[in-house]
RNA sequence: GCCCCCAUCGUCUAGCGGCCUAGGACACCACCCUUUCAAGGUGGCGGCACGGGUUCGAAUCCCGUUGGGGGUGCCA
């Protein structure tokens, strides 16, 4: 059941819960009832709140924050002047009215335990719970109130979220056994927080959280989905690339760890790298069309390299620019990979122009390519690996790349002696 | 300030009193393979925060210290 989460009408866009929902459904995580608006059910919360009042557990509040902060100030010092709600209006008997907050007023005594399948049970001293707000001065509720009634409106059995919400959960609880007897509590499991590498909590506006960034920096769903579960998680054995079928066989809320994660963008790639490998051809080809031009996609040569790609391809968006030479006009070359293997007196010249008389007669197939250039470089005391390099770097413009002879027979006799020609003239 | 949570290699984790001279994965290093780069193979580096207990025995249980994090909104 999907349920947004929309009570602040002010934070509150058509199209982030539409991001929500499509982002969801890209890792796959489903739902089959909803989506339910909580804008829409206004109507629930008030009704709680009535029945609360009659209950005598809430009253009116028209404290700014600003008037709090001030006589927090003023009574306990600079270093208590957040402690909190100071339960002024508690008993001023404020009847309901434009502008006035709702607030639920929280025991004196006792304590307020919290049963959570992944931290136990932490105990929390009801004394030191603020009188929360439930209502706002414009009459709509706020999270917390929204969210009791809806999970016992909805009979929600387990409430799993991040841990940044187990301080909010006695007061949920107190909520929940102030509007019902009848439905039983939920069960709790608050999930360690992920942090970035400074230990803090991963934020929409410092870090990079957004779904769709990994979906649109080349990262495949299943990947995503692999590593992330891993994370407070693992397996009974050492298995760690798994179906999401095994997942949901073997996943338990108990046996997730409480200490917070660090999100690994380095081991993600590593794990989409084996998820890419693992594709078919074809399958590999269909995921590079968001990530490359129709024209590249669709041409022999890129049908031809693709097996090659996929092996090399952490990310999709890899892709395009590791096959663009084969379609460039003009080889860009590389600097540093120029100056590297273009060294005159080392081969360089003689390579070029071993690699010009290519007989006209021999097929321009890989291996027999292969093994002219081999001999070339036999001549002067190469081996393969030296003897490839400054033809690389003519054809490709870098001396790093997919497999030489075969880009070669992709790319065709002509359009590499012509590559090989214009880097022999700039050797003079 | 107060409340709460957390603490095993750099990172994610296994470990739930003896099987641990602490296992795996990512990263890193070396070697092998090799047409560059990858992929693959082999090996290596590297950790139980600290101090007290409990116990025949502690990474595992208890207490404290230190460190980190979260919360403390008429946000969610």
């Amino acid at each position: 059941m999907l349920r947004i989460e929309d009570t602040d009408t002010e934070r509150n866009r058509d199209e982030w819960t539409l991001g929500i929902q499509n982002a969801m459904k890209w890792i796959g995580v489903d739902w089959t009832e909803g989506p339910f608006f909580q804008s829409q059910r206004s109507e629930l919360y008030s009704n709680a709140v009535v029945k609360l009042a009659a209950a005598g557990r809430v009253y009116h509040c028209d404290c700014t924050s600003g008037a709090v902060r001030a006589r927090n100030l003023e009574r306990l010092g600079e270093k208590f002047a957040d402690a909190g709600y100071d339960n002024f209006c508690r008993d001023r008997g404020l009847a309901a009215g434009e502008g006035r907050a709702t607030r639920f007023r929280t025991p004196d005594t006792g304590t307020t335990v919290v049963v959570d399948l992944i931290r136990g049970e932490p105990a929390f001293d009801n004394a030191l719970i603020d009188d929360f707000v439930i209502q706002r001065g414009n009459g709509s509720a706020m999270f917390l109130l929204a969210n009791v009634v809806d999970d016992i409106d909805m009979r929600i059995s387990h409430v799993v979220r991040g841990e940044e919400h187990l301080p909010n959960t006695p007061k949920a609880v107190l909520l929940w056994q102030a509007l019902t007897d009848e439905v039983p509590l939920p069960v709790f499991a608050h999930l360690p927080v992920l942090v970035n590498e400074k230990r803090q909590k991963l934020s929409k506006r410092r870090d990079k959280v957004a779904l769709e960034d990994y979906r649109d920096s080349g990262f495949l769903a299943e990947a995503m989905r692999n590593y992330l579960v891993l994370l407070g998680w693992s397996l009974s054995d050492d298995r760690e690339i798994v179906s999401v079928q095994t997942m949901i066989d073997e996943f338990r809320l108990e046996d997730v760890t409480p200490s917070p994660a660090f999100f690994d963008v380095v081991k993600m790639t590593a794990f989409n790298g084996e998820y890419i490998r693992a594709l078919s051809v074809v399958a590999f080809i269909a995921a590079c069309r968001p990530f490359v031009s129709a024209e590249i996609l669709d041409s022999t040569r890129f049908q031809v390299m693709a097996p090659m790609v996929q092996l090399r391809a952490k990310v999709l968006t890899e892709v395009e620019p590791m096959v663009a030479f084969l379609f460039a006009n003009e080889v860009v070359t590389d600097a540093d990979s120029w100056e590297k293997t273009m060294v005159v007196g080392k081969g360089a010249i003689e390579l070029l122009d071993g690699m010009l008389t290519y007989p006209e007669s021999s097929p321009f197939t890989h291996d027999s390519l292969k093994a002219h250039v081999e001999s070339v470089g036999e001549a002067k005391g190469l081996k393969l690996g030296k003897a490839q390099a400054p033809i690389r770097v003519a054809v490709t413009g870098t001396t790093v790349g997919l497999p030489l002879f075969e880009a070669l027979e992709v790319l065709g006799r002509d359009e590499t002696m012509r590559r090989v020609s214009v880097a022999r003239a700039r050797l003079g």
